[in-house]
DNA sequence: CGCTATATGAACAGATCTGTTCACTTTAAT
DNA sequence: ATTAAAGTGAACAGATCTGTTCATATAGCG
């Protein structure tokens, strides 16, 4: 199989698009301009618009559950609670330029929720709780594993205050908040 | 002045279809099919649906003020952490049928960052935080003023976490983050 | 070189969206 | 009952959006 550039940058430029705009802010015109693509290849890869959002969805999803991964197995293995680490992730997203926020918390936002999208944008966040959940079972296992749900308000709080502030710093009070809470128990 | 019901009875139908579909995928012949209002009419009481869109925004600004207010006021004083009270009206909030989470939230997700709408949103999520924070200095003295940030990044998680699992539990689970890490400084 | 995949661009259809206009009707207060 | 304000409905304009079509161009590969 040949790569596939084109769609591949037809996906990288949808998703800031998206992400900057909304996703019915953004219309099939302006993706195609930016990304030099012509109209014809684009739905010769996407049937629809819908299933382009799909699309850059489904690839996101691959995306951060990869950087979770890897964030988690260069954890400092002799720190207290490695799982914090997840944190400093964060700290790195938000500083990026092209952070706009969570592309699946705007997906929630602007499809109802019997909708495709936004039923893969909650499973999406709930798979990273389960991630999180399974790695403190094994890892940092003198935790309660239903934190679980405090590290995602957390992450999910940060990710807000983040984008809202314009600010990295939310990533460091959501670590904080969460040393403390972990430890408590 | 005469009370103006179709304008009010427009912009409560507004909110809610905003919400439910977010601002840019909800026409305004939406709106007005389900507001039994005609389109003369909204082009009267508003000039575009940019102007619609910045009334819902601040007649909701106003009422959750008042609502953090109230709810801030009627505290029981004699509790450790009487701020704590936010996250009981957070419950409430959504418990009730018609939450389909944070309209800011969603407006900062739609609009970009220059955008009239955008910059209400984010100031109005900055006056809750400054709110919490007068609260804190004036009544949780014993409290470092600063944990309003604190406070407002768990008021935001539990926000898009009772949206993503649709439950109200995410309130419960900020009040106790909340109160340990109140209680710890 | 020549074959085949793939991409292009430009025009087009049809739907939908915002916003305007106007003759007419309803409502509320005097 | 009269009058003035407010609302109606329906048609219309113009812009924008998604999606289709097709003749042409281009790039990779034997």
């Amino acid at each position: 199989m040949r790569a596939q550039p084109r769609k591949e940058h037809l996906l990288d430029t949808a998703f800031d698009l998206f992400n900057q705009h909304g996703y019915h802010a953004t219309g099939i015109d302006l993706i195609l301009e930016k990304s030099k693509v012509s109209k014809a290849t684009m739905y010769k890869h996407f049937r629809s618009k819908d299933e382009l959002v799909m699309a850059v969805l489904k690839r996101r999803h691959n995306q951060v559950l990869q950087q979770i991964t890897t964030s988690l197995d260069n954890a400092d293995a002799s720190a207290q609670q490695p799982v914090l680490a997840i944190f400093d992730m964060l700290f790195n997203w938000f500083q990026s330029d092209d952070f706009y926020g969570c592309n699946f918390i705007k997906a929630t936002g602007e499809f109802l929720n019997q909708h495709e999208v936004h039923q893969f944008a909650v499973a999406h966040k709930q798979q990273i709780r389960d991630l999180i959940f399974q790695y403190i079972q094994q890892n940092d296992s003198y935790l309660k594993a239903k934190q679980a749900d405090t590290l995602s308000l957390l992450v999910n709080g940060a990710i807000i205050n983040a984008q809202l502030s314009n600010s990295a710093t939310p990533a460091i009070d959501a670590k904080n908040i969460a040393q403390l809470v972990l430890q408590h128990d």
